[in-house]
DNA sequence: TATGAATGAGAATTCATTCAT
DNA sequence: TATGAATGAATTCTCATTCAT
């Protein structure tokens, strides 16, 4: 459809003014005049790119989350051995307390209706897979390597490494504590590398 | 006096009707109409035994953390060895699928809010800190009694195992599936035994 | 259910608001606050003894042609002869230039969309068909009493006379004065006469 | 001038796609992209053409019931004997379940705000007037051919004939029933002898 | 001439909260 | 204690209109 290709750079202003917005105040406090504050535009402007509340928030989270995977994956393949790939994840994601206070504060508001709402849940499901796909290439490559046990299950393991990550990282937003950060990216490294020895 | 008795023991209700309405239809959706529904009371009732709705939920937050750190709290004690107090742990903790979905879909809500609601925050720390000293207390008897690495600082493996009981149950949740609750249990077990040997 | 039990002398008040409402501004230009604002009472009272507009709208139109025909049978019941019980109902039905004004535009208004929204549809039809009782019966009372046509069949001709009766005062309305009332009553008499005799 | 050529065909286009918006959706349904869109042209376009919504729909009325007089007149100068016109007259009127349909719908709707909007009014004046000069003459026309009784006023019977017309097609609209067109056709044919013989 | 992006006023609806009974 | 009627602030969404290109 033509209602579609409206300037795809106006599209992406708005998501990141919607990111901003929910990441600032919250999923609940976040209006479609908050959204549109944030954008720097009219009310209106929004809801002639999207065509209600609940299409800006898919496409945010959509977004969101396949910029996360891609700098995840961007990271580890630039890494050739299979520590230097999971160093380099966990630093993609471990990346900084704000960074992952803004994403973590918003995908939680996701992740708690995804149970609800079909939509996120299905994209939320596509970031898992594509999370999964991440560690489980690092497991094989550290098997074949000779650095990790080769007796465990990809399939099986690297949904835990996420757990693991995911886990880490709520508690940590739980602390409001910035020094802490580093203290649980270093439990989350540590816990992982046990795992896979 | 059997007055103040009456009022706590219809708190409790109201408590538990909001839990049913929560898990039922999501934070997002619930109103003091909605509580008053389930508890087949009046709305004046709610506002009579609660200030305002922010009270009735940090007050649900609060029962429903204490009543499942009770439970697992007593599931371990019955336990004398370090794994058979883990494994009473994650018995009561990987319950059944149902429980599950209901308590995490609340659960989770909470959590997203957290960081922006102190009083939830400040439940889900005592939370945290109270599961994070059933698996301390679990971790020594098991370095005393030489089943787990004596290597391990049971401060800072505790948190560690809570986020991969979370992540496991979070993960579960989001695949709709009430046949993988066995196998995340298993994969959170396993991870955890590895861990810590 | 318990619903609609809610004082139904308020309800009554409330269509009474927009009838005035309506008659006044039209269909177009009434809100739920002009409603709301016509009967004193605040925008919330409107949701509360009704679901939605729509709700409100369908229950005035019912109750208005009730109201109207029950006038009417009234009316008629009062009479023993056909005349006489024809002239009733003309008298009935062409109360006022006031009257007629306050009911004709707002039952033009829901004719007009009575097309599209089967609620209204269905509510004329009743009114039509109340409608049609009584010319029905003032005609047969005619032929028993020899002074209509007894060739004519009361089932295809009562329409007619609803006919006659709504183009007439719909013309009359789009005249805009109220010293021709006198005249189209007049016309509609004469011409029902010419036909049943 | 070319020029205005164009734009008055154009003018047209953009009052056809009006009527046909309207009659599929119905008054409040119809918006000007709605229009825009039946047109296969921007919204601008519209704005270009006329000064606003208002200008729009009054020109759609003008030009509307213009078409079904001249397609009434034409009919009805055809024929040259009254009951010969007066078939005419009623053919032309009674055209089709379809275009009764699509007009009927169309017309009520402005009938409805016109005892609101003096724009509205005027223009359906004019039409009552050209509608009633045809009754008038077919009337004249056959008083003086001796089938119409002579002592009728054909100034005071002619709106009558228009109200029958009008009040049966509005029945019939309210039926929904396309069968019906011609029972209904029939009626107004016989009512409207019986009263002018 | 033509387009469609942008604006913002205005409407329906929801719901926490208050309060008279 | 308990009820539920009433309030009004806040939110989503629609759309006529304007205007830069």
């Amino acid at each position: 459809m033509v209602r579609y290709k409206k300037s795809e750079e106006k599209r992406k202003l708005l998501l990141h003014a919607s990111f901003q917005a929910l990441s600032k105040l919250g999923y609940d406090a976040v209006t479609l005049q908050t959204i549109a504050d944030y954008a720097k535009v009219s009310k209106g402007v929004v809801h002639y790119y999207f065509d209600n509340k609940e299409a800006v928030l898919v496409d945010l989270l959509d977004w969101l989350t396949a910029k996360i995977y891609d700098k995840e994956a961007a990271a580890v393949s630039l890494q050739s051995t299979a520590r230097g790939k999971m160093d380099a994840y966990l630093d993609s994601v471990f990346v900084s307390p704000e960074k992952n206070r803004d994403f973590y504060r918003v995908y939680l508001d996701f992740l708690a209706r995804a149970s609800r709402i079909p939509a996120y849940r299905e994209i939320n499901s596509r970031f898992y897979a594509n999370c999964g796909s991440i560690s489980r290439e690092i497991m094989e490559l550290g098997q074949r390597e000779g650095v990790y046990d080769p007796g465990l299950s990809p399939a099986d393991t690297a949904p835990v490494i996420r757990s693991i990550i995911d886990g880490c990282l709520i508690q940590w937003l739980m602390s409001e504590n910035d020094e802490l950060h580093g203290v649980y990216k270093g439990r989350c490294r540590e816990a992982i590398e046990r795992l896979l020895s």
